[in-house]
DNA sequence: AATCCGGGGGG
DNA sequence: CCCCCAGGATT
């Protein structure tokens, strides 16, 4: 693979993101700070850098340096991250930068090996690090690059049966500016290389590729069969006091939104199942909210209800003018929005 | 090796 | 509607 040619293609179209250092002040001698590109690599793991990039600005306001980001509450965390979804990620976040703090003084390790021992940090993540600050000539293998070395190899399986083919294919490649080399892969993944489109006339690799050799570089990567997608059916119980205050709750620390904050519900079934009803009152139905995740589709009726707050402690109330500040993931804001709140 | 885990943008 | 996105943890 060719290697200098892909680093000539970044030299004069690398894409001007917050937390990057251009190619040509790398030249200059300024490198990364690790805090910001680990906190930017975790936030796009599975995300996109459009939904990225405002959270990026909103965290480093916030918290500067991972001892900032460390000595902050969970809870503040968990709200800052709200809407951005794989919650998850947020309490590894925290956890990570406490472990950095604790462990290892406040400076992030330099190898690979070192940074893949803390939390949500993994096989990409400890590699995109390493490469992008310290250099060190490890493959990066995300999903854009899944896709163009699928294509340049015309690989004629799903990718997952031949990541460690693939793996050793890019370690082969890799230059002595490992940061930029994997940069560059990404940059072209998304821009020239990408899902939908693929722009082989401008593309530095476009000598090498044997999908584009073969014409139809869009057969790649061969897709495995996908699994269907199964609907559950359940009730959000929205309920109001006296003083128009709503009734909130955090989630168990395990599964699903995990210690994110919600309004009661149902059990979520395959059949809708009978609404319980938490508290008296005189319950009026909204609407039905439809909202997709990864592995189902769940329709939750909207209801809500002026209660009395007696036996109601296991939450807390919340004025309407602050749910905007709340932990409180998509689903929920649909939730209340149907229920005529925000 | 499979499954679980969000949400949004684009075709 | 569909797909896919700078994946990791868990089982």
């Amino acid at each position: 693979m060719d290697s200098p040619a892909v680093l000539a293609w970044y030299d004069r179209h690398a894409r001007d993101l917050p937390w990057r250092v251009s190619p040509g002040d790398r030249r200059a001698g300024i490198n990364p700070d690790p805090y910001r590109v680990w906190l930017s690599e975790v936030m796009l793991q599975q995300t996109t850098v459009a939904a990225v990039k405002s959270y990026f600005l909103r965290f480093t306001s916030l918290w500067p340096t991972v001892r900032d980001l460390a000595a902050a509450p969970l809870d503040a965390v968990l709200r800052e991250w709200a809407g951005l979804g794989y919650y998850a990620r947020a309490r590894n976040l925290h956890a990570c930068a406490e472990a950095v703090v604790r462990d290892h003084g406040g400076v992030f390790p330099d190898t690979a090996a070192g940074l893949q021992s803390l939390p949500g940090i993994g096989a990409y993540t400890s590699a995109a690090i390493a490469a992008i600050c310290f250099d060190e000539r490890v493959a990066v293998l995300d999903g854009n690059l899944d896709r163009v070395l699928a294509r340049y190899y015309a690989l004629e399986v799903p990718v997952r049966e031949a990541k460690d083919e693939l793996r050793g294919a890019l370690q082969l490649a890799v230059p002595e500016r490992s940061g930029d080399f994997a940069q560059a892969m990404m940059d072209l993944g998304a821009t020239i290389c990408a899902p939908r489109a693929a722009m082989c006339l401008v593309c530095p690799l476009h000598d090498g590729c044997e999908a584009r050799a073969e014409g139809d570089p869009l057969r790649y990567p061969v897709k495995p069969v996908k699994a269907e997608r199964p609907v559950r059916r359940g009730h959000a119980y929205v309920m109001r006091d006296a003083a128009g205050d709503v009734y909130l709750q955090t989630r168990p620390a395990k599964g699903l939104l995990a210690s994110m904050t919600e309004v009661p519900t149902s059990d979520w079934a395959a059949d809708l199942p009978e609404p319980h009803y938490p508290a008296e009152g005189n319950w009026r139905w909204h609407g039905q909210v439809v909202h997709i995740f990864t592995h189902f589709r769940l329709e939750l009726d909207v209801w809500s209800a002026v209660v009395a707050p007696e036996g109601l402690d296991a939450g807390w109330w919340a004025a309407p003018g602050t749910l905007a500040g709340e932990a409180l993931p998509t689903l929920f804001r649909k939730v209340l929005a149907e229920a005529g709140l925000s």
